[in-house]
RNA sequence: GUGGUUGUAGCUCAGCUGGUUAGAGCGCUUGAUUGUGGUUCAAGAGGUCGCCGGUUCGAAACCGGUCUUCCACCCCA
């Protein structure tokens, strides 16, 4: 049998490991700075908490676990012939994989909610298992980084996010990555004022492909779509919008000046960008886009999304958005909520592509000692100790090679310094310490050798 | 889920329209006076040609299925 694993899984080596909890601990010491706390959930849910959360295309990615046991013989002969899938399915299995950390931290929320105290701040950094059909930076097993504050409609939580995502990217030495922002009243809003309302979705889903498709496109499948060309005609501004924020949200503040809640939507943009100039940004921008239209199963305010630097072609690195009613699902209203996630591994894409990761984040031994046979293996062992009590990362090659061969493995594994201790060193007490980059060799006792290495 | 694409030594790839013992570079192992790696030189090991089946006198090459890779759509991080 040829080892290999599942499609759309990886194995990461230390080098990627260490890249990866780089990016981590970046956002991760963000998230605190901000006010967020950790908190984590099992990797597998109630198939019920799932189902049906992420519209008829999300059950059928959702992969589920199979009953333990003889779980055939629930299912009755008249079910089983039917053979439809869809309806056997919950009788087999009744649990499932995670699919993101937003279901299950409403869950949570409305589950804990006696215990939590609001406005509730978390953050959750695990992994999440889609059946999706894998492609470049697609994966059917990858980590979300999510942060959300629920119990609160304030739209300084807007302004904190916006903040959030320019504090990691910036930290990350990712400089100028677009933080793109809409607003789902405003979508709302521009779909009643073209007399569309019934086909926000299928409105919204064709205009966020604007630049992708083009103008042309977009009209093409709003057609498709059913919309009348009457109000493609009344969108015309929509596509030549322009200029700055202030006057894009002009043009929009006279296009919706006949919906309240287009122009509610104009009011909150308003706020959180006047705000954000005020406040300004260490190294992302903010840029108004009324394309944006993702996640609108749930999302009712802001949209947010982050775009990396226009020299990599690589999508989002970063979505998010308000959501009014995300609990309500699990029987708790009235709990608005924002949040916005961190695409790990388009992150790492991206880092990589640029070449921005530090050189110094592996973990690795500072020093290797050679091993020249037992007693001196046992000499070497005690600075060893020595070293490692005064944080110093070494360690001892296992077996008396030849020193060819020792050197060779320091070498391959990037150990800056070996450390002899043969016969002749151990009679004057002494380690000889070789720099394996220059070449240099220097004779030091133990202390010496433990303030060389500290450094 | 739809359409396409890829799969040959550990890695990157050659292998012409099917024809004897399947190649290269890198890597690996060993050696070049047994206390010195990264350079050089020499020798060597290593492949059921993704897997299963079919066509053929003969298949790595052609056909079907399957798995995998990547891409587009759908959707999405």
């Amino acid at each position: 049998m040829k080892p290999s694993i599942p499609k759309g899984t990886r194995d990461f080596n230390p080098v990627e490991v260490g890249r990866r909890n780089y990016i981590f601990d970046t956002i991760k010491k963000n998230f605190a700075l901000y006010g967020f706390q950790p908190i984590e959930t099992p990797s597998f849910e109630n198939s019920e908490t799932l189902m049906g959360k992420y519209g008829e295309e999300g059950d059928r990615l959702i992969f589920k676990l199979l009953n333990s046991g003889d779980f055939l013989s629930k299912v009755n002969d008249t079910l089983y012939s039917e053979k439809d899938s869809t309806k056997i399915t919950p009788k087999i299995s009744e649990k499932a994989l995670r699919y993101d950390l937003t279901v299950p931290f409403a869950r949570y929320v409305v589950q804990h909610r006696n215990e939590i105290t609001f406005p509730f701040k978390r953050y959750q950094i695990q992994p999440v298992w889609r059946a999706d059909r894998p492609q470049k930076g697609r994966f059917r097993e990858f980590y979300q980084c999510d942060a959300d504050v629920v119990g609160s409609k304030s739209l300084w939580q807007e302004v904190e996010f916006i903040q959030l995502y320019d504090a990691v990217f910036t930290d990350l030495g990712l400089k100028g990555v677009t933080i793109k922002i809409n607003n789902r009243k405003i979508l709302s809003g521009i779909a009643e004022t073209i007399g569309a309302e019934d086909k926000l979705i299928d409105f919204t889903v064709a205009l966020d492909k604007l630049d992708k498709i083009g103008e042309e496109g977009v009209k093409k499948e709003m057609r498709e779509k059913g919309i009348p060309e009457a109000a493609l005609e009344k969108l015309q501004p929509l596509f030549s919008l322009k200029g700055s924020a202030i006057e894009q949200l002009q043009s929009l503040r006279e296009l919706l000046i006949n919906s309240t809640m287009g122009t509610q939507g104009v009011e909150e943009l308003e706020f959180i960008s006047k705000t954000i100039e005020t406040l300004g940004l260490r190294t992302a921008s903010l840029q108004i886009d009324v394309t944006l239209a993702r996640g609108l199963n749930y999302y009712t305010g802001a949209i947010l999304e982050v775009s990396a630097p226009a020299e990599v072609k690589m999508g989002s690195i970063g979505g998010g958005g308000r959501y009014d009613d995300l609990t309500s699902i699990f029987g708790l209203k009235d709990m608005s909520g924002m949040g916005i996630s961190f695409g790990l591994d388009r992150i790492y894409l991206v880092l990589e592509e640029l070449n921005l990761f530090p050189e110094t984040i592996s973990e690795n031994s500072k020093a290797l000692f050679l091993n020249f046979g037992e007693q001196e293996s046992l000499y070497a062992m005690k600075a060893i100790k020595e070293l490692r009590v005064n944080g110093v990362a070494a360690e001892l090659y296992p077996d008396a090679a030849k020193m060819g061969k020792q050197m060779g493995y320091a070498d391959k594994r990037d150990i800056p310094f070996t450390v002899l201790a043969g016969e002749s060193e151990i009679e004057q007490q002494v380690f000889t310490l070789k720099n394996m980059k220059t070449g240099e060799q220097r004779s030091l006792d133990l202390t010496a050798l433990k303030n060389a290495l500290k450094s």
